[in-house]
RNA sequence: GGCCCCAUCGUCUAGCGGUUAGGACACCGGCCUCUCACGUCGGUAACACGGGUUCAAUUCCCGUUGGGGUCGCCA
C-alpha cells in the first residue's frame, strides 16, 4: 500500500517549487491508489504561524490536492501537526539512548560556535564536525542537553534513488547531528523520520536540496531497526537565471497566480511538466496526470521556471472546454468581474457570453477584461479610440446600422450577420468601413470578439442604444 | 573547500547504439481576417569538451569544464 506524504513548514506562502512536490506526491498516490498524506511541520517556532497553516491548507485546496490524512481529515496516525506529537518525538529518542545508539550531548551552542569560529579561523574553508566531546561521557549532569545521534565513523550509506539511482555518501563525512533540541522540540530529520515510520509512509520524494538530509535519515531508521521507506528527490525549479526561484523573479506563490486569473488545473499541468514528460504531449487534464505519472520519466537535471509557457498553458486549459468546463470557467470568473465593480451578474448570462472570449483569454482576469463592455453600461470608452473612430462623419452611419438591426429576426449571429451583408452591398460599403466605428461605440475599445457576436449578445436594445447614443464629438483633446 | 547531484534548441523536453536529432513555449515570416485573438503553413535554433568501448555513439565508461544542492539546537 502507498503512503506519501508532503510536509510543508508553515513559515510563509505555499511556494509553487512546494506545489510541485507536493503535486507529485499526490499525482503518485492517485495513481496507485494509496494514500496522500498532509503534515505540518512547525518545529521551528520562531516562523511557523497558524495564519500560514490557513494559507498552505487553502491553497493546496484551490488546487485540488486534496489529503486523505493530515489536518482537518484525521487519520489513524494523528496527530499530523508535529508540534502536536512532542511525546512521541521524546519517547524515540529515549529508546535510542536507551539503546546506546544516540546520546546526550551537554555542549551549548556559545562553546559550539566558538569551537566553530577558532577552526574558520585557522582555516576559512574547513568545514566544522561536531567533535564528539558528549559521545562517551557517563556522569548525567542536570544541565540542559540535545541528544545526538552516534554516526558510524566509518563505512558508507547508499540508497537506491527512484529517479536518481544509486546514491553513495561515505559516513566520515557524517557527524552526530542533533535528534532534538535542549527544550525537547525535534530537529527537521528526526522528526521526518519519527513521523514517516510511524505514519507508514513508504515513498519519499522531495525536492533534491533535500538529498543531503536521506543518509542520515536512513541512519537513524538503522537505529530504530527499522525499514527505510524509498526515496525519490526531484530536480529544483530555479528562476530563469538560474538563481533559487524567489520573490524577486516574479510570482512564486500559488495565491499570486490564483490572484491573476489562472485555473489551478493549468498550474498541476505545468507543473507536472516541469521535470517529467509523457511524451511529447504538453496539455493534460489532471485525470490524464493521474494515469501517465511516473517515476520512470522523471527527469534529473534541474530546469528554470518560464513564465511565458506557464501562461501559454493556462491559455490553453482557458481555452478547450474539456479541461474547463462551461460552469466551472464560470464559477472561476464571476469573482473577478465583481472584482470590477461589476456584481450581481446573473451566472447564466455569464455563462452564455464566455465562447466570445474562450479562445482570446489567457487568464481568467484577461477574460473579465474582455468582457467588460458586456455587463458595463454605458461600457468605459477608450478616449484614443473614441478619437480615432467616433467622430460626426461616423454618426450617420451608425445610425443606419442602427435601423438595420432594429428589424432582425431572429436575434442569431446569422440572422444578423445576413442583415448587415445585405445592407452593406445595397450601401456599396465595405465591412471594414463600418467594422470599427461599430466596434467602438458598441464595445468602447479598439479590439474585441467579432461584431455581429458582439451585437448578438449585448441584445438588440443595447446594441441600438450604443450606436445611437454617441456624442457628436469626443471628450478627449 | 568537503560531501552529493546534474549536462539535447533561448526555455520545458522526446531520445533509452544506427533518427534528415522530434514536440511544445518563445522568436521571425506567410496564409486566414471587421479589430484582437484563434487556427494554419513555414523558418531560425541543441547533443559542453576530451579520451575511451564499439562495425557504429546524443545514447555506455572515464576525465575536464560548467552549473546546482548542502555543510545550523532552520526546514
Amino acid at each position: 500500500m502507498t503512503r506519501v506524504r508532503f510536509a510543508p513548514s508553515p513559515t510563509g506562502y505555499l511556494h509553487i517549487g512546494g506545489v510541485r512536490t507536493a503535486l507529485f506526491n499526490w499525482l503518485w498516490a492517485r495513481r496507485q491508489k494509496g494514500t496522500f498524506i498532509l503534515r505540518i511541520e512547525d518545529t521551528d517556532q520562531e516562523r511557523s504561524t497558524t495564519e500560514s497553516v490557513r494559507v498552505i491548507l487553502d491553497s493546496l485546496k484551490w488546487l485540488g490536492l486534496t489529503w486523505d490524512e493530515g489536518p482537518g481529515v484525521g487519520g489513524p496516525h494523528g496527530p499530523y501537526t508535529q508540534m502536536e506529537r512532542l511525546a512521541i518525538y521524546r519517547e524515540h529518542s529515549e529508546r535510542l539512548i536507551r539503546d546506546g545508539k544516540a546520546y546526550r550531548c551537554y555542549c551549548t551552542r556559545e562553546e559550539l560556535e566558538a569551537q566553530r569560529q577558532a577552526l574558520k579561523a585557522r582555516d576559512p574553508k574547513a568545514t566544522f564536525k561536531y567533535p564528539g566531546t558528549c559521545r562517551n561521557r557517563t556522569d548525567q549532569p542536570d544541565l540542559p542537553f540535545v541528544v545526538r545521534l552516534k554516526v558510524p565513523e566509518s563505512g558508507a550509506v547508499t540508497y537506491v534513488d527512484k529517479v536518481f539511482g544509486s546514491v553513495t555518501t561515505p559516513n566520515a563525512a557524517q557527524q552526530d547531528f542533533v535528534c532534538v533540541r535542549s527544550d525537547g522540540v525535534p530537529l527537521y530529520n528526526f522528526g521526518a523520520v519519527v513521523d514517516d515510520m510511524t505514519m507508514g509512509v513508504t515513498l519519499v520524494a522531495r525536492g533534491r536540496d533535500h538529498m543531503v538530509n536521506t543518509p542520515p535519515q536512513i541512519m537513524l531508521y538503522e537505529a530504530f531497526g527499522a525499514r527505510a521507506p524509498d526515496f525519490a528527490h526531484l530536480p529544483m525549479m530555479l528562476a530563469p537565471n538560474g538563481e533559487k526561484l524567489s520573490k524577486r523573479h516574479g510570482a512564486v506563490s500559488v495565491g499570486e497566480y490564483e490572484k491573476q486569473g489562472y485555473s489551478p488545473n493549468a498550474v498541476l499541468n505545468y507543473l507536472a511538466r516541469f521535470g517529467w514528460s509523457h511524451g511529447d504531449q504538453e496539455v493534460f487534464s489532471i485525470d490524464e496526470l493521474v494515469a501517465a505519472f511516473d517515476w520512470e520519466h522523471t527527469n534529473k537535471a534541474d530546469g528554470k521556471f518560464d513564465a511565458k509557457k506557464f501562461l501559454a498553458i493556462n491559455h490553453e486549459h482557458l481555452k478547450q472546454p474539456r479541461l474547463t468546463g462551461e460552469d466551472e470557467y464560470t464559477e472561476r470568473l464571476l469573482p473577478f468581474l465583481e472584482a470590477r465593480g461589476l456584481g450581481g451578474l446573473d451566472r447564466a448570462r455569464v455563462k452564455s457570453v464566455i465562447p466570445l472570449i474562450r479562445e482570446r483569454a489567457t487568464t481568467f482576469v484577461d477574460a473579465a477584461d474582455r468582457l467588460d463592455f458586456v455587463f458595463r453600461d454605458p461600457p468605459a470608452m477608450d478616449v484614443a479610440a473614441v478619437t480615432k473612430f467616433l467622430g460626426p462623419q461616423s454618426a450617420p452611419v451608425l445610425q443606419q446600422l442602427a435601423d438595420v438591426l432594429r428589424p432582425i429576426e431572429p436575434w442569431t449571429v446569422q440572422e444578423i450577420e445576413a442583415r448587415v451583408q445585405a445592407w452593406l452591398v445595397e450601401k456599396g460599403l465595405q465591412i471594414k468601413d463600418v467594422a470599427q466605428p461599430a466596434r467602438v461605440a458598441l464595445t468602447g475599445r479598439t479590439a474585441s470578439p467579432g461584431l455581429y457576436e458582439v451585437i448578438q449578445a449585448l441584445g438588440r436594445d443595447r446594441a441600438i442604444a450604443r450606436l445611437t447614443s454617441q456624442p457628436a464629438s469626443p471628450t478627449s483633446p
